[in-house]
DNA sequence: CGACAAGTTGACGCACGTCAAGGCCGGTGG
DNA sequence: CCACCGGCCTTGACGTGCGTCAACTTGTCG
């Protein structure tokens, strides 16, 4: 499924004692059995390359993954090729949980920039839910934003221009960069190319090029280093009459 | 919230031994205990006219709520009135989950049609996640299969042509429909409007009269009292070039 | 009978798609 | 060292799918 671009680590760079996400002030503390059991659950950390697809549409996969580094998104294959994404991916989500839950994947995921991500054995999730409800209650919570941001995606595509859009995806992206610690000094690159941007926004690549110009000769963002840096979010915003996201401390698992 | 359009039945219609979906085979069986607990926690039944809000973005509810009988929609508003329809609700769809675990609603819900729904009291979803796995576990499930087809949803907005749009929706409706027996005899009407099939496609209300019109001019559809019939389903999922909804066995909650 | 909601249709314009060509840059190999 | 290549971004010309405007029809309800 992951193909020869990928590889297993062995060593564990990060116990979940020393877990680099989890002191961010946006995630909630664990209970101490919590880390215990998580920690046990934990069977590894998987180390992907920029590129590599880490699940793929129509497969089963016997793992579930939290995103440790790096970046990556969701998307959907038409069988005459058209691709939608449909999310992307930052460090504290969850990855693979419908997969593990109903079976078969329904959509694939693939890194857009180098990632770490902590393994979970989909087998564990059934005493997961036995004996700590609290995470139990947590993988919930963390689906159901999925959903509240499948919903404003869907938002935007229905309803929104073209430079709106735009302009909400790229600020949408950069917030949640922000809110887990990525870009302290206002500096991060978005390793995301332009084809990327089209397919997710339901455009083609030419118009969202042409799109894309329009947000730089505004100056809010930036094209740097095959990626995308924003200058004024909340311009972006404001383009986008967008309102943010409703960021309250969340569970991580 | 639900003004003056909603009326509380203090009767029980279905008392939850007597529950009218669960005797259906797509619904998984519920354990003595479950069932006595739902039916604790069940608080009542509310029915609702067509047409009424039954919650409200940016609303706080102190309920959730499953759909026992009738149709409805999640949508969300811009503040200058553009509107996107998220998904539709049929007979066994959760209500109102996001709000209950984030608090405040991100989408509003209202009726195509008379409805009646379970109500259940927020408060109580602890006690489920702590003496209930087996029902947190499926409330998971029901969140993640809300996610894909909101998925679903997301490609065919952002890659399917008009027509392939509208003959996926209106297939994807009917066939939600039909797994939870209503249309029993094939003469279902969609209760729905060309202005509701519009907001979801992302379409003018114009262009979608002329795309409809299409469907119907090649017999997949025609349009009567009102709604939508459904003449010839695999022709539309064969416009549409969409394979169909994986349905499983799932839980009813 | 009027009023209103919903569907229908034609005319016209624009946002976005398609096609085609070219530029920039880092990587690879002679 | 340069030659070549492939990935990505850019730009112009042109066509079309869909939006907008406006008018009309039909059915329903009071």
């Amino acid at each position: 499924m992951s193909g020869q671009s990928t590889k297993q680590n062995e060593t564990r760079r990060y116990p979940c004692e020393k877990c680099p996400l989890r002191p961010l002030k946006i995630f909630r503390a664990f209970e101490p059995q919590e880390l215990a059991f998580v920690s046990k659950f934990k069977r590894g950390e998987l180390s992907v390359d920029k590129g590599a697809t880490v699940l793929l549409e129509g497969t089963h996969s016997a793992h579930l993954y939290t995103v440790l580094t790096g970046l990556g998104f969701r998307y959907k294959l038409m069988h005459d090729g058209r691709r939608q994404i449909l999310n992307y991916l930052l460090p504290g989500d969850l990855i693979g949980l419908q997969g593990s839950l109903m079976g078969e994947m329904q959509h694939s995921v693939e890194a857009l920039s180098p990632m770490l991500l902590c393994v979970f054995e989909r087998d564990q999730l059934g005493e997961l839910y036995r004996n700590h409800h609290g995470l139990a209650y947590d993988i919930t919570w963390i689906a159901s934003r999925e959903e509240q941001m499948l919903d404003e995606n869907l938002l935007s595509i229905g309803r929104r221009t073209a430079i709106e859009r735009a302009a909400y995806l790229i600020a949408f992206v950069a917030l949640r960069a922000e809110s887990v610690g990525l870009d302290p000094e206002g500096k991060l690159v978005i390793p995301i190319t332009q084809q990327h941007i089209a397919d997710t926004l339901g455009l083609s690549l030419v118009h969202t090029n042409k799109t894309i110009r329009k947000l730089m000769d505004r100056k809010l963002i930036m094209w740097r280093d095959g990626g995308c840096v924003v200058i004024n979010r909340p311009g972006l915003m404001a383009l986008a009459r967008w309102e943010g996201l409703k960021e309250v401390r969340r569970p991580l698992v």
